[in-house]
DNA sequence: AGCACGCCGACT
DNA sequence: GTCGGCGTGCTC
């Protein structure tokens, strides 16, 4: 009796045990794929772990389905590292096998139901109801039917007593539909047919073809090309050339002369020319390489602090292609954002086909191909860019890993598990390949800048822009003040606005930045003050001007903008608060013969909305350009020499013990887009708190005068780096559970851990999807063991769920939920 | 996660 | 009386 043990891509903590034939004991190794039957009518893919003989006493195991891959397609080191993401992201095995395999590597299963076509209606016309006579109507013309269909033809959920009722009948039958979602991509080549390939009979065949003008040309062009050069010929290539079409090139291939074979092509291919020399270092980036490179030799991880525009990527191209040298492989994770044409074009220049991609918004077909070329070592995959995700790539043999915008925060995954934050799954996955890490960032993470300090990483610093062109002439626009003064208009200041109009003046290009978080702008009565709220969360919906919709960003509820208020019936509603749309408004006002563009969330939906606006930009269509967060990330503008914050406020109060380090961070690699160039740049902050530390030290560039208060503050208050942090969200549907559970967990855990554990306290939006949430914050002193705290948390978890009542609260864990 | 089983309220 | 709501437990 053989076995196979197999992780399932569901959040369950164990593994699975399966039959298998001698055979297939034999053939399975772990990292294959298997699809294997689960619960009553689903099959799932799952992933061979270990095959064994001991048979499992209290159940009976079933048989596998069949086998999915050849060769394993996940390594024995991708293994141990979600078996340590499980364990560390407190997520079981099967969320990071789903998080880490690209989407075609997953089965989809859909039950279909077959009518057994032998069987006649009519001896059973009295023991079918209607609604089986509905769907038995439903086969016409179709030989199978899908669940969701059927539903849809019955017009309700419960389709399934309808369905075995025909079953039992023996007139249809239940099936599954496996489909595998990835096909390799073949294309299409010609070549004459073997019995043609005698001198005496090719005559024939152009004889034979003497009244098919078109076919003999398609032949005679593929005479030429043969005898050019033995490279395989495309059927579309040739095609072309001969100006024929498809029917006349399938017209030979009917007779018999030529053949049409496929090869197996990656979707994915460079024809550009490569090794372009890599730009000459200047003194500052040669300086910084040769310290990351004496780093290295006695730290596993170093941080490249470098100011905005010093020129961090050629550094890193140059040690990337040390590591490439020595046959490793390489790993470069920039934010998904930050991952633009722009880069991936700089980089294909210096590593031509070496260079991969993988980014969320290739297609499952691309992800696939870059992911077999990572495991089978191909040449065009050692150096991969990619978002959070490519960690999970089958490396084997990692030299380096550069994570750029090291302090970038949505390097954290929220949600769903695995919960992991990539920049330090990065250092534990080079650990494991015994590799090295750099990271780069003008405003690095206080707890990298923290590691760094205390000698745990390398640090090297540039502080020297590329060029030596001057950092940007910061200024900060007191609001307030210009409020009492009537020096507004609209949202901007007159120093703002003379800024803008001189700048467009010198044809040059301004960037205006609004934080959009807390700002957004809501509807709101003049006559009785209601605002209009989302039903199912609790948060006001916002104004979406350009779609007439009122919306709500939690869940998606969208209603047509009112007329009237709700509450009182008058018809006079102001619309409060302001965002990226209302400024662009009335900048049109403002500039009416200037081009105004947007970049926020809306604007750049779709795939290619991000580029197209910046390639407009860049191009000078776009003299200003308003947007959001989106603006900072590591954009390289030529033109632009002003840079406005609109309203710097909003950030620095949003309740979060990071919110100073972030507007820090925010505002300054804002102000990094202006004057990229000779030209010194200005950036101008409005705020209503001109005396604000944080804008304090923003204006003057002090990075490190900010990480020390900051960090004195985290001291005081208990926070990371001190220590760690695991946030417990609570959900239900029910306010009374809610309060009841997340009290009883708060206690529960006060027990354990006393005065480290905060709450249970509801989030600043505490209901959404009609689910009260409620989160709790466990602080874990550096030195308390992480294993054991984990262990106790989890305790008290399966103590709570033992309580009838409170088993249908739903529960997250977030470890370093920052 | 998904799905079936099982127990309680609003309809023919 | 049934349909269909969702709480509960299990899946090798």
């Amino acid at each position: 009796m053989y076995f196979v043990d197999v992780i399932l891509p569901i959040p369950v903590e164990n593994a699975f045990t399966y039959r298998i034939s001698e055979t297939e004991y034999a053939f399975i190794k772990p990292g294959m794929r298997l699809a294997v039957p689960f619960g009553k009518s689903k099959i799932y893919t799952a992933l061979a772990i270990s095959v064994h003989q001991i048979e499992p006493r209290i159940y009976e195991a079933k048989e596998i389905e069949q086998i999915l891959d050849e060769t394993p397609v996940v390594n024995l080191a991708q293994l141990n590292f979600w078996k340590w993401m499980a364990q560390y992201y407190m997520c079981t095995l099967g969320d990071v096998m789903r998080a880490a395999l690209p989407r075609a590597f997953l089965l989809e299963s859909e039950s279909i139901i077959k009518r057994i076509s032998k069987t006649p209606i009519e001896p059973h016309l009295d023991a079918i109801d209607e609604d089986g006579l509905a769907i038995l109507n439903a086969f016409e013309g179709n030989s199978i039917l899908r669940i969701s269909e059927v539903m849809q033809v019955l017009n309700k959920k419960k389709v399934l007593p309808s369905i075995n009722k025909l079953i039992d009948l023996d007139l249809v039958a239940l099936d599954q539909e496996i489909y595998e979602a990835y096909k390799p991509k073949l294309v299409k080549y010609v070549r004459l047919a073997p019995a043609y390939n005698e001198e005496e009979k090719m005559h024939e065949a152009l004889d034979e073809l003497s009244r098919a003008p078109k076919q003999r040309e398609l032949l005679l062009n593929y005479f030429t090309q043969t005898a050019r050069s033995p490279k395989p010929i495309k059927a579309k290539e040739l095609q072309e050339q001969s100006e024929a079409s498809s029917a006349q090139l399938k017209a030979l291939v009917e007779k018999g002369i030529f053949e049409i074979y496929k090869i197996q092509k990656d979707r994915i291919n460079y024809s550009g020319k490569e090794d372009s020399p890599i730009k000459t270092l200047n003194e500052n980036q040669e300086q910084a390489l040769g310290e990351i490179k004496t780093s290295c030799q006695n730290h596993d991880v170093c941080l490249l602090h470098g100011v905005t525009a010093s020129g961090k990527t050629e550094v890193y191209v140059n040690l990337i292609k040390e590591y490439l040298a020595e046959g490793k492989q390489v790993l470069y994770l920039l934010p998904e954002i930050a991952l633009t044409t722009q880069l991936v074009a700089r980089l294909q220049e210096y590593f031509g086909n070496q260079l991969s991609v993988y980014h969320s918004k290739y297609s499952v077909h691309e992800r696939v191909e870059v992911w077999n070329n990572v495991l089978h070592h191909e040449s065009k995959a050692q150096l991969v860019l990619g978002a959070r995700s490519a960690l999970f790539l089958p490396f084997e043999n990692l030299g380096l890993v550069v994570v750029d915008e090291e302090h970038e925060s949505s390097y954290k995954q929220y949600d769903p598990a695995p919960r992991y934050q990539a920049r330090d799954a990065a250092i534990v996955l080079a650990h494991q390949q015994n590799a090295k890490v750099l990271l780069g960032s003008a405003t690095p993470a206080l707890e990298t800048f923290y590691n760094a300090s205390i000698g745990k990483y390398g640090l090297v610093t540039m502080n020297k822009r590329f060029g030596n062109v001057l950092m940007p002439e910061n200024s900060i626009i007191d609001i307030q003040e210009k409020h009492r003064k009537k020096r507004m208009t609209g949202h901007f200041s007159d120093d703002l606005l003379r800024a803008i109009t001189d700048t467009l003046e010198l044809g040059e290009q301004v960037i205006l930045f609004q934080n959009r978080r807390g700002y957004s702008p809501i509807v709101e009565c003049n006559t009785c003050g209601h605002a209009p709220q989302c039903p199912n969360c609790d948060v006001s919906l916002t104004y979406h001007r350009h779609r007439g919709q009122l919306r709500c960003h939690y869940c998606g509820y969208h209603i047509a903008m009112l007329q009237k208020c709700m509450a009182c019936g008058s018809e006079e509603l102001d619309t409060k608060g302001f965002g990226t749309e209302q400024v662009e408004t009335e900048l049109k006002e403002l500039y009416p013969e200037h081009n105004i563009g947007r970049m926020d969330s809306d604007t750049t939906r779709g795939k290619h909305g991000f580029e197209k606006i910046i390639t407009a930009f860049e191009q000078g269509e776009i003299d200003i350009l308003v947007g959001t967060q989106m603006l900072t990330k590591g954009l390289d503008f030529r033109n632009v020499t002003l840079v406005g914050i609109l309203n710097a406020d909003s950030m620095l109060n949003i309740p979060d013990f990071r919110a100073h380090e972030r507007s820090f961070q925010l505002i300054q690699q804002v102000s990094g887009r202006a004057g990229r160039t000779a030209k010194r740049g200005r950036v101008l902050i409005q705020s209503f708190n001109p005396h604000h530390q944080i804008l304090q030290q923003v204006s003057m560039n002090a990075y490190e005068a900010m990480y020390h208060e900051q960090l004195e503050e985290r001291h005081i208050y208990k926070y990371p780096p001190f220590c760690r942090l695991i946030k417990i969200t609570m959900k239900h549907r029910d306010f009374q559970k809610i309060e009841e559970a997340s009290v009883w967990m708060g206690q529960a855990l006060k027990n354990v851990f006393r005065d480290q554990v905060l709450g249970p306290e509801p989030p600043p939006v505490s209901r959404i999807r009609n689910e009260y949430y409620r989160n709790i914050l466990i602080k874990i002193p550096r030195k308390q063991s992480l294993e054991k705290t984990k262990k106790a948390i989890l305790k008290v978890r399966t103590t709570f769920s033992s309580i009838s009542q409170f088993r249908s609260v739903k529960i997250v864990l977030n470890v370093d939920n920052y």
